[in-house]
RNA sequence: GGUCCGUUCGUCUAGUUGGCCUAGGACGUAAGAUUUUCAUUCUUAAAAUCGCGGGUUCGAAUCCCGCACGGACUACCA
């Protein structure tokens, strides 16, 4: 058995789209599980379509999430160099075996002129395609007389190299996913192997590529299904046909409305990211917005996307990296494309947030209280005028309030009211809860904050068993009342909790404040 | 247009060797319970005649054929 090695192999022409870490992660957890090798390939044959710091882009995207790889551009490895532009000198060879052994030749035909003829056909209503049918025609080596073609070959003149698909024949590609998917080779056109500017193209970089780094499963979007052919070929054609790789094509992410993939634009249209990590378009400035930015946790952007198109065969939907690994099976691959959906994703958000420890939150929420002007030390004691808090303080008010959140940017609109006192009171609020005489019932309140312990059973007792219950009042509208006076509106955490959090002298102000600001209401 | 791939609740999907499927789970939605409030949590409900039409079979979401629809590909891009 042949040692599993797989490959995510990524163009760096822009931010790494969310389907392509999906691909990456599918090739990761399947390595790891088999344990095998995870390489890390960049695909920068295409010149012109090069984005400066899009495979920085890619490692930190990829490590932000856990993805981690045994080889690749930037950790090195036994199989390197593992950017494509850095093999150029490997590729040109084996172009050159395939000419000589009949399965490529050489084509002189100009851009121009394949447009002209492409347009040509168009007019009759066809399709012009470079195959067995119209090769004859066109400028390559095939058709012109030989010295005709060393002459042009010693001239410089430019040309690519085309593969030559034999006439008729059914190639059948053995898809893990699809099972075999046979196509007939007159359908396929000779693709371009060789580019003119001397670099190879996707077909032949990765075909060389993959047997040179004895990848043994291919793991990739279906987009390339219809190429599979052509790859198989190439394999044939060079005689390595014995450790050809594993197929396995994976189903598109689809629009969360309509049809079709998911692309940049679905994103920024319904409000959700496409790409993992913020990516600024160095030439536009434009920026798209990515899911750790977002508040996204790396485990439940992992989880979401390990579901989408695969599933463990049963119920349970929850899962860590190591679960996934152990989990994980091709056969269990849907073979429909799935439609991303943003409620979902909030939804695995919120369940690992709830698994996050408090004290990660609290890290995760101080920069939102220093965009506050809240001050956060490790020593001193909560103190509100000064606006300075015990880090221990945040830990615990993280841990009180995650249940209501999804994301750790909601913190602050969440418990504002831990750190400031509220400076305006919610007008339908105090319209609803501060009837008349509630002033006389807060500063009751405040006397027994003064007298009793001021621990949750005492203060439990006393406000709402002796003097509330006790009186036959009504509790909704003095609890609701007070918690208008603590926090400003009417929704929060259980307010003896609160009341016991923020401590007494900052809890009797607060009352004393809104007894003051609101006073007494005459009807 | 051509080729290939696909098609189970609104969405992600279970269903892999045809019977245990009067099609299960999750998200979302609705109702109820809990809570002093909101949120959380819990319970319940609505929601797929398994794309459509034929066949095979005692029996089909599951096998076969046809059709429809959707998608991908069809570059000297990957």
């Amino acid at each position: 058995m042949r040692k599993v090695r797989v490959r995510f192999a990524p163009s760096p022409t822009g931010p790494l789209h969310i389907g392509g870490v999906r691909t990456a992660l599918y090739n990761y957890l399947f390595a790891r599980q088999n344990g095998g090798d995870m390489i890390l390939r960049i695909e920068d044959t295409d010149q012109t379509r090069f984005v400066p710091g899009a495979e920085d882009y890619i490692i930190e995207a990829l490590t932000w999430l856990g993805i981690q790889f045994d080889e690749g551009v930037h950790i090195g490895g036994n199989y390197g160099p593992y950017r494509q532009s850095d093999r150029k000198p490997i590729y040109r060879q084996y172009a050159d075996q395939l000419i000589r052994d009949g399965w490529a030749y050489y084509a002189f035909d100009r851009p121009e002129a394949l447009d002209a003829k492409r347009k040509e056909y168009e007019a009759q209503k066809q399709t012009f395609q470079y195959d067995c049918n119209t090769r004859a025609d066109m400028q390559n080596s095939l058709s012109l007389p030989a010295d005709e073609v060393q002459r042009r070959l010693d001239s410089g003149e430019p040309y690519v190299v085309r593969f030559k698909f034999p006439d008729n024949i059914d190639i059948t590609v053995h898809d893990l996913i699809r099972g075999d998917v046979t196509m007939n080779s007159r359908l396929l056109d000779d693709k371009v192997l060789f580019k003119s500017d001397g670099m190879p193209t996707y077909h032949l970089a990765n075909i060389v590529d993959d047997h040179l780094m004895e990848v043994s499963h291919v793991i990739r979007g279906e987009e390339w299904l219809p190429s599979a052919p052509l790859h198989v070929m190439l394999y044939r054609a060079f005689g390595w046909e014995d450790t050809m790789p594993q197929f396995a094509h994976l189903p598109l992410l689809l629009k969360p409305d309509g049809n079709g993939k998911l692309s940049k634009r679905d994103g920024d249209r319904l409000g959700f990211p496409v790409f993992p990590l913020d990516w600024r378009n160095p030439e536009t400035g434009e920026i798209s917005s990515g899911y750790r930015e977002r508040g996204y946790l790396p485990e439940a952007v992992v989880n979401m996307l390990a579901l989408l198109g695969w599933n463990p065969g049963n119920d349970q939907e929850l899962m860590t990296m190591d679960e996934l690994i152990k989990l994980f099976s091709i056969e269990h691959i849907s073979k429909s494309g799935a439609k991303f959906n943003v409620e979902k994703a909030k939804w695995f958000n919120h369940e690992y947030l709830q698994k996050c420890p408090d004290e990660q939150l609290a890290q995760m929420f101080l920069p939102q209280l220093k965009e506050h002007g809240i001050k956060v030390e490790d020593s001193r004691s909560n103190n509100f005028q000064l606006s300075t808090f015990n880090s221990q303080y945040v830990v615990k008010v993280c841990g009180m309030m995650k249940e209501r959140l999804s994301f750790p940017s909601e913190l602050w609109e969440q418990t504002h009211y831990f750190f400031v006192a509220p400076t305006e009171y919610d007008p339908k609020a105090v319209a609803k809860r501060w009837k008349p005489g509630m002033t006389t019932h807060m500063a009751k309140v405040i006397e027994i904050l003064n007298t009793v312990p001021f621990q949750y059973d005492a203060i439990h007792q006393a406000l709402l068993e002796d003097y509330i219950k006790g009186h036959e009042l009504n509790i909704g509208q003095i609890m609701n009342s007070l918690r208008l006076a603590v926090v400003g509106t009417t929704v929060g955490p259980d307010m003896l909790t609160l009341v016991i959090t923020i401590g007494k002298d900052e809890t009797i102000a607060r009352i004393q404040r809104a007894i003051n600001t609101l006073g007494e209401i005459d009807n």
